[in-house]
DNA sequence: TTCTAAATTTAGCTATGACTAATAAACAAG
DNA sequence: CTTGTTTATTAGTCATAGCTAAATTTAGAA
């Protein structure tokens, strides 16, 4: 595991690669651009980033695609986000606004704060797919 | 109201800043940049940016004062994080991992989603000492 | 097929915010 | 008062991440 640290510019370049082939089967430069509200060119040079990560790849001119571990990074990005985006909306927060919080405390938060937010969410589901069972008491009280 | 919007960083300087002062009663450039884990010049350059924007004052080659738009812009960032603290240990969070995440959190939470975090944590309270009486709870459009 | 418009890329600029190395001032002895 | 340590500043570098403008490629329309 060479467990790589991304930037949270791009973490949010890799979740909306994935977010956008969930939605429309293609992540495309201009559309990646249009959703993160940045030009063309940023979304350019963030591409070539991901790359060299080995996190994306893409055919000259056409749209990104994900590798296996980019789909894997991404996937927990975009997981932490809708946790995040549920427990501030369960806080009576408005939809949009948790959308766009929860898009800044995703990049942040520790595993450990992430696990007490998990918890608070779905106090029953404690460690079902939790990271490590070292929180062994999955009998919750 | 000028209404001034600080980086992220700017922010945490200007914190610091604060509760050196609460702490020592001086805020000196070498102990901003032990407690923030960065430089001395990197202080340097951040109270100079302070300086322009009218929230700190400093003689040369001595120690950092607030002016009183500092100081209050200030303390708004020491209450937020003092809440978020509060917050995430009320959700079982280590205290200093809860010291670590509120120090981000403090910089990027929305207001809307701060009201929600001070009435979940004080919810007797709500409106007494709130910034604004604006608030009038959610009857706002 | 050819031409034009849209999408992508490249080149180069800017701002922020960190760093090191070198300089300057303040302070504490002796 | 002179010297040496500590503290602060300045100068200059680097990386990130945005932008505009210009070049390039793809693809659709005439």
């Amino acid at each position: 595991m060479e467990q790589v640290k991304l930037s949270q510019s791009l973490e949010d370049y890799l979740e909306m690669v994935h977010m956008l082939r969930l939605a429309n089967g293609i992540a495309r430069v201009r559309d990646i651009a249009a959703a993160l509200k940045v030009k063309m060119p940023s979304v350019a040079k963030a591409v070539i980033e991901l790359k060299k990560l080995g996190l994306v790849t893409q055919e000259p001119y056409s749209g990104v695609e994900l590798t296996s571990e980019g789909a894997l990074v991404a996937s927990q990005i975009l997981n932490r986000h809708i946790l995040l985006k549920g427990f501030l909306i369960k806080l009576g927060v408005s939809e949009a606004i948790a959308d766009k919080d929860a898009c800044c405390m995703e990049h942040i938060l520790s595993a450990e704060t992430l696990e007490k937010i998990e918890e608070f969410v779905n106090p029953a589901e404690v460690g079902t797919s939790a990271k490590k069972s070292k929180t062994a008491k999955s009998t919750k009280k």
